[in-house]
DNA sequence: GTCTATATCAAGATAGAC
DNA sequence: GTCTATCTTGATATAGAC
């Protein structure tokens, strides 16, 4: 995240540290305050409750992945190859906060308006406009990514081959 | 789940009953106990820990998968296309169990011998054995489980169309 | 195999003073 | 905007009697 500069940017930036190092039970409202040197209770002029303060690390993470995800598709001759790699690579990196977003139901509410569809948009022409292509190929690169992290794969599987091979297949189409 | 008869049976008949009605947060040692008219200190008779009984209602989870998905490839058409609508079913019908065997790693250790194996069997077969085209299409109808029992689709989200483009995309290789 | 009593722990959130 | 004090809640698990 870019260098926080008010307090509630301090708190989320704080927030994400701990979601990174001690995974979603290490977020706690004592520990998050704690590591900008205030009390709990004070957080709580800063966001009316944890939901919200959740909500704000899941924007962070979805401004990210926008930002990594235009980068792949760039002038790549392979869009949705480069897409791939760059979501497994990115969901790998910060698996916490992957979870986090992916894992429950989006308060769209209280997202900003567009940043979901920001994340979602290099994708959309990677398929060629395609919505149900689109959502097959996000479903794909979920299922694999979030079996990954979740270590449900059997020891001796071979990732990359089934991510080569899914993704061929929705190329072809 | 078959009969319970014994008093093993009867805990994770109670626990499994909870899970579906009250989700993950529902099934507490107390409440256990309490659905069977014990109390919860009496369960550590019957299984070590939590845990334990945890992987109990996955055991369990996994034996109904292998049943339904065996009687679905039976004599089907369209072996793979069958899979698919069995697996989103059995997933809506169980969600929260659904889930807890998906959602972290498997405690293979305690749980039967091949009784994964036996679930996975009717898809790798309907793949023609190709096992990285098996993970694919496994981690696709994950995705698409997972993302719609999260609600993390949009509400206009064409869900159906996107499990077709899928499934097709696969049966094409 | 069941019970009661208890250890142990930790969370989110509010009241009200400064 | 920060603090201290506190409310309220509820979990897994063990000890030891019956």
């Amino acid at each position: 995240m870019a260098e926080p500069r008010t307090r509630r940017e301090q708190i989320v930036s704080a927030a994400l540290d701990l979601l990174a190092d001690a995974g979603p039970d290490g977020v706690t409202m004592r520990a998050v305050a704690a590591r900008i040197g205030i009390k709990a209770p004070s957080l709580y002029k800063h966001f009316p409750d944890k939901d919200e303060l959740e909500t704000a690390l899941i924007a962070e993470g979805f401004r990210q992945m926008a930002a990594v995800f235009t980068t792949a598709v760039e002038g790549s001759p392979d869009p949705l190859g480069s897409l791939a790699t760059a979501y497994r690579r990115w969901a790998t990196e910060h698996p916490h906060l992957y979870r986090l977003m992916t894992h429950k139901p989006l308060r769209r509410d209280l997202l900003p308006e567009g940043l979901e569809a920001s994340a979602a948009l290099p994708l959309v022409r990677a398929v060629g406009g395609n919505p149900d292509l689109a959502r097959a190929a996000w479903a794909l690169a979920h299922g694999l990514t979030s079996l990954e992290l979740a270590n449900r794969f059997p020891p001796d599987a071979d990732i990359d081959a089934a991510w080569r091979t899914g993704i061929a297949a929705l190329q072809a189409r």
